[in-house]
DNA sequence: GTGAAAGCGCTAACAT
DNA sequence: ATGTTAGCGCTTTCAC
């Protein structure tokens, strides 16, 4: 528990000496310099970047919020935050943050209050006005990944597009029974996320000329939740689409494995698309949007201390390019389930031909 | 940015009594108390850990050192860490260490050591002695989740049973040529789990009477990694075996997906069981031995905080029950498989008689 | 029950 | 290039 002080005594200098000469701020003949380093070798020396904190203000230390830490979108993020954080010599704080409201209060109010983190990161959570309005009360950078808040520095790629994309592909390989399998709007870490890709969604289906329907139905953005939903819709086989467009590669996923479970081939009578490009996406063989979730978590910490050098913290808003990565889960769509939608509902003949998965 | 000086002074009293009256520390009349609280309120006051932490040399701050945030065995120890200790009021700072020499040298020599952290807790990581010593030194407590390190507190299941467990159970159902898919002895990050799940696995098989022999496969301990090593050992057919043992359920996975794309149905031709038990599983229907990693973590902040009020931070060594989830995913070994070992070699129509893989 | 004062370990003017 | 001085914002003896 050797102090400064104990460095300067040995090396015969003053504090201000020793602590230029280990901080390498200022000027210092290389003797001294060489005096104090070995000095605080010697003693085993480590600054308390507590008292270091308390004098200038700065903790070399950022906060992350982040929902999940397990979820894959959300760990990536913050593998790679902590990657570029400790390349530059920051720590990490984490907090997770769910929709238990007294949970976040004291996250908000009390954790990230306590002059601790010289910026702060956010991973797709919707944060409330008071919420924005306790970050920005830091005067700290604060940016947000997946997702742009007002008042903040954002970085997420573009939604819409991605969703417009990935649509697009299906209906250019003919499919005209496509359904969303998204985020559920009211769930309280939306963030937009989820409506935004639906609306891309349903832009890309009015492009091409198909009037709305009963083309979405809200999922666990999880490989049990989209499991669990596709089963139910493509157990029917009247509501059973040749497409599915998912929110995430895990509901997308989800829906191959029910798929499965169904004895439905993909891609030869289902196809599939989800959003993120992880590994098990890979060996589902699932197209989908890459959208590189490391990548923004190491921009986002270029743009928070970036930031906190700046004069005039202004905010920008990055978005990342996508890019779609197919895969063998799209094929053109079946002959026989490209009846007229109209004979969905009357001729039952039409859902007849299909094997009977309801059994 | 008001000071507890401001608090003091609108509230009449001196620095003093507004922090016993804030922290709870002392005696402090009610009446006081209350005109300290509301001067708090109104100036919006919040103490400065920094500060705090300068004079109290604590941090209210506990450090976690893992290999990895994605995978699901770590991801879950870090939740349970998480939520145990924001309920107590303690942050996370998350560092993650790997194989990289030089970058885990920075964590040890320099983040953990700025007196930062109050507790280090350490998942699954294998530390060289150096790395042990400087842990040591902080004199905090250290608790190891995921396996013992001499001359700190550890949590973990038996990880010997649990792989003994699991081989018992494909014993008892008939299996004679069981193949255990673990990790690589020589990596990094080990830590004796691999070896001893590899020693508990081979306990069972002595314990049956079947003689060592071709039974381990290195695997990294993904779903990709069991795949691919899956891949190769089902699709030869004299080397395939009736039942696999997996370390982990990501492996275990893995090797049901690859039989699934040789064909080979699981349980009625292949027995498979991992370590873990994440919703993953259930949906696999794999059989496993459950290890609750959430609680581990939960655990774990409990030894630790419970060493920092100890007077002698005496270290312990706590191993949590196992319990075998038996699912889907094993039977009875296939008739036809059950072929003496030593015409594997030579009877080239005992091979023959299973479907080819190879092509 | 409350206040005065000391100081945790460092950095940042300001001198020299 | 180096030393002196003054705090950063709290907690904690020690008096009263």
């Amino acid at each position: 528990m050797a102090s400064l002080a104990d460095v300067a005594r040995l090396a015969g200098v003053s504090k201000a000496t020793a602590s230029r000469a280990l901080s390498g701020a200022g000027e210092v003949s290389p003797s001294t310099r060489e005096r104090v380093v070995s000095a605080a070798a010697e003693l085993g020396f480590v600054a308390s970047s507590t008292a270091a904190s308390l004098v200038t203000g700065r903790t070399r230390n950022v906060g992350v919020v982040s929902p999940f830490v397990s979820r894959w979108y959300f760990s990536e993020v913050i593998e790679g935050v902590e990657e570029a954080l400790i390349r530059e010599g920051y720590d990490l704080t984490l907090f997770r943050v769910q929709e238990d409201p007294s949970r976040r209060q004291r996250v908000f109010d009390y954790f990230l209050v306590r002059k601790r983190v010289d910026a702060v990161i956010t991973i797709a959570v919707a944060l409330s006005p008071d919420e924005v309005a306790a970050l920005r009360a830091l005067g700290r950078p604060v940016v947000g990944v997946g997702g742009g808040i007002p008042g903040m520095s954002s970085l997420q790629i573009d939604d819409v597009a991605a969703a417009r994309l990935a649509t697009e592909h299906l209906l250019s390989l003919g499919h005209r029974h496509i359904v969303h399998l998204g985020g559920d709007q009211t769930e309280q870490m939306d963030f937009h996320i989820h409506s935004q890709r639906l609306a891309g969604f349903r832009q890309a289906l009015a492009g091409a000329g198909i009037p709305p329907h009963d083309d979405f139905l809200a999922t666990p953005l999880t490989i049990p939740g989209g499991f669990q939903v596709a089963l139910d819709l493509l157990g029917d086989p009247r509501r059973r689409p040749t497409a599915i467009f998912a929110a995430s590669d895990e509901i997308a996923i989800g829906a191959i494995m029910a798929a499965g479970r169904l004895g439905i081939r993909v891609p030869q009578e289902l196809s599939v698309v989800g959003i993120d490009d992880h590994e098990l996406s890979e060996m589902h063989g699932l197209t989908t949007v890459r959208q590189v979730p490391r990548e923004q978590g190491e921009l986002a910490v270029s743009l928070a201390l970036e930031a906190m050098s700046a004069p005039a913290p202004e905010t920008r808003d990055v978005a990342l390019p996508i890019t779609l990565v197919v895969r063998s889960s799209t094929a053109a769509p079946p002959e026989r389930t490209t009846l007229p939608r109209e004979s969905h509902g009357h001729v039952v003949r039409a859902g007849a031909d299909l094997p009977d998965r309801d059994a």
